[in-house]
DNA sequence: AAGTGGTCTAGACCACGAT
DNA sequence: TCGTGGTCTAGACCACTTT
């Protein structure tokens, strides 16, 4: 199934291996979620050392093609199903059905949504936070943190930050915001949502933020900053993001005009 | 500057070293650009094997913290000043002034935009193209290939796709399309803009894209699949775009109702 | 117990960049 | 020339999973 090394070539031995693995499964030799030939059946292959075949796995992983797990093998990354995270999620008609963005669109998709971790403190947001908020330095904010999970897997993590002047002492502060979420809260309070900044950057996540988000290695994320306005033009919410990237494809509209 | 490791930890050898260097980085110790110290000089200060010292090294590298330049040594990476990519990037009044989107937005952030590797073919689609483009499988269309750079570095390959029967025969088949860019010249051929769908994923880059991006390891890429609708709802054009995500902070407005 | 990947050592030779 | 990272070898011991 795997080809031979071609000695002639200036490529490295470990990315000629890489590559091969990589063609397999291209060609659908292996399909996703099979185990590819173990380290030692890859040795005896090519007649390479350990250490050679392991850079070709390494190279596999970090791609994103490829994840091994200890003790079974290395396997071929299913590309999970994606979720589509339409750009009318925030639209009024989803809350006034008494469903939270992430909810809505996570059951459209056919996931069984949940959201663990919750917190929700009182503190003095980051600089950039405040900035965006139009707050000073060091004003109180309500925090709201939590994770989200799809079928019971870890795929977002958000933090929501709040003026205290408008969020203290309502639902909001609490961990349950009642139906459509913080942001029905919102506009009952007089708040009524005009439209939202979405800032997006991809790249690959801290220790931190795999760990939490049960990343694979190979799998960057979504980093999305989203500042919600009222209709008086002030920044009501600034939300704090951090998605896998290979459970999410975000989508949008642009006007032409 | 470095600590020492800490031989009763549960963490492996060069996950330490790697934690030690990020903190140093993350300290301001190490700069921007800087060079990290030399695997020798890893190896002499913790008293370990050269594999070891190269395992954590691999990892910032693989991170997006470090970049290694082949008898230079290792660099911690500079986050270099990132293009906003506005909502209303394609916005008529931006090709009314002669400009296409790239060059407008590229010298809004104060680069100098150019363009090269332009090729201009005609050709059948791939099958999820042609399904945007509501093509039959097989239909002609014009293929518009460039790249993109910033100060001379590529940071963006975009093929666009546009039905044979509007653009054959035009200045869209043509490598200058014009002023105000092919946008402008399906404008005067009757296609009045409506709206643009973006679809985002964020992933690993393939060997080619980052040969031709010329990525640091770590360094993810955004994949945008953009489709262009007339006013009479035809889709007219779709582009598909890959970008260096380290050099893009993409930007949205979404509306509240 | 056997098979798998995870970590680490101690060497070797090579290719690239600065001097 | 010398210091740097890139590649490769041949071993060792460990931890996890399956049988």
């Amino acid at each position: 199934m795997l080809p031979s090394l071609d000695p002639g070539s200036d490529r490295a031995v470990f990315r000629q291996i890489a590559d091969h693995l990589r063609e397999a499964i291209k060609r659908g030799d292996l399909r996703e979620g099979e185990k590819l030939p173990s380290e030692a059946a890859l040795m005896k292959h090519y007649g390479v050392a350990r250490g050679t075949v392991r850079q070709a796995l390494q190279l596999l992983q970090s791609e994103g093609v490829a994840a091994a797990e200890h003790g079974r093998g290395v396997f071929v990354r299913p590309r999970p199903p994606v979720r589509r995270l339409a750009s009318d999620r925030f639209a009024r008609r989803h809350r006034e059905r008494g469903q939270a963005a992430f909810m809505a669109e996570s059951e459209a998709s056919g996931r069984r949504p949940s959201v663990d971790m919750l917190t929700v403190t009182q503190a003095a947001p980051p600089l950039d936070i405040a900035e965006r908020l139009k707050l000073d330095e060091g004003t109180a904010t309500v925090v709201r943190r939590r994770r989200y999970l799809h079928d019971g897997h870890p795929v977002e993590v958000a933090t929501s930050y709040l003026p205290a002047d408008i969020a203290t002492g309502t639902k909001i502060g609490e961990p349950d915001p009642g139906p459509g979420g913080i942001y029905a809260r919102l506009e009952e309070l007089g708040h009524r949502l005009d439209h939202f900044d979405e800032q997006i950057e991809a790249r690959m996540p801290t220790a931190e933020e795999s760990r939490v988000l049960a990343l694979a290695s190979g799998v960057p994320v979504f980093h999305l900053i989203r500042t919600a306005y009222d209709t008086d033009g002030r920044p009501v919410e600034v939300c704090d993001t951090v998605m896998a990237a290979d459970s999410f494809v975000l989508s949008y509209t642009l006007p032409a005009s």
